[in-house]
DNA sequence: ATGACTAAATACTTTAGA
């Protein structure tokens, strides 16, 4: 089972790299975040193209900002909207969407950004994480926990930590939230995989950060033990940053073995849209 | 140069992102 997440920053703007993405890398449950679409309106954007492709679609979002989804062709059961107990700013924002997908609990997460240490922003940042923390703790297991976390887990994640001093992502209060959550036992499955490499998921839009790999690696993936002892391959899918009008966010792709018990969830037929043109496909690079 | 770019509404400028 390939699970993808991707923070879009407007699915409105990327339809025309997202479509071809999925008929590329074909994951069997896409995680969203930034879709910055109402629910009708994701729906009327993405619906059909979706179900052309076998996907169902949970969407959890709100006109202009946040916004997250999931697409899964491996079922979509129990969604949940949203965090119980979760702060808003001051109203709840659509940031967390959560289903059950081949026998795995999804969770598609959009983390709020914190502006600046010690803000308002910041705080409802930190209490935000608490009430995830709560959710997927009492939540079904086994879970993934996929998304925009806008927390850099450790120096090694940026690439200068110098430049960071004084900024959100990096500070102790976020990684010791992040560590909270993990203390129930999630993985960060990509950083396991890759120990000790350079590797991102996000690089600003301005100033060729992306072309001189200046990023930051935000986008996690959180899988609870079962999950993480599935995990056949874990990667940043930096091909979808480049080109026309990307996206400032890769998509991080996860590949799952069966399961022990064999329950990999329903059988689904294959997606009626056309495979990648033979030659035109990009294998997963190690970097 | 508390900037550079992109996106959405508050819309021809401001707010937000990270």
């Amino acid at each position: 089972m390939r699970i993808a997440t991707w923070n879009v920053n407007s699915l409105k703007q990327r339809v025309p790299r997202f479509l071809p993405w999925l008929d590329e890398r074909r994951p069997d449950v896409v995680c969203l975040q930034e879709t910055k679409l109402g629910n009708d309106a994701c729906v009327a954007l993405v619906g059909a193209e979706c179900a052309a492709r076998g996907y169902e679609l949970a969407v959890h979002g709100e006109a202009q900002w946040n916004g997250v989804a999931i697409l899964s062709r491996v079922g979509l059961d129990d969604v949940v909207q949203g965090i119980e107990g979760a702060p808003g700013f001051p109203h709840p924002e659509a940031r967390a969407v959560s289903a059950t997908c081949g026998g795995v609990r999804v969770h598609s997460v959009y983390v709020p950004n914190g502006r600046v240490p010690g803000s308002d922003h910041y705080a409802y940042k930190l209490a935000w994480l608490a009430a995830l923390k709560d959710a997927v703790g009492s939540g079904p297991q086994p879970a993934i926990v996929c998304g925009d976390f806008n927390i850099a887990p450790t120096d090694a994640d940026v690439f200068d930590p110098a430049a960071y001093v004084g900024q959100t992502h990096v500070t102790v209060p976020e990684r010791e939230a992040l560590a909270g959550l993990q203390q129930l036992g999630l993985h960060d499955v990509v950083r396991e995989r890759w120990p000790g490499r350079r590797v991102f998921t996000y690089w600003d839009y301005r100033a060729g950060m992306f072309h001189k790999d200046l990023g930051m690696r935000i986008d996690l993936v959180l899988a609870t033990d079962a999950v993480a002892g599935r995990v056949k391959a874990a990667w940043v899918d930096r091909q979808a940053r480049k080109g026309t009008l990307p996206s400032d966010h890769a998509p991080v792709i996860v590949d799952l073995d069966e399961a022990p018990d064999g329950d990999i969830g329903p059988v689904v037929p294959p997606p009626s849209a056309p495979a990648a043109k033979p030659g035109t496909t990009t294998l997963p690079q190690a970097r």
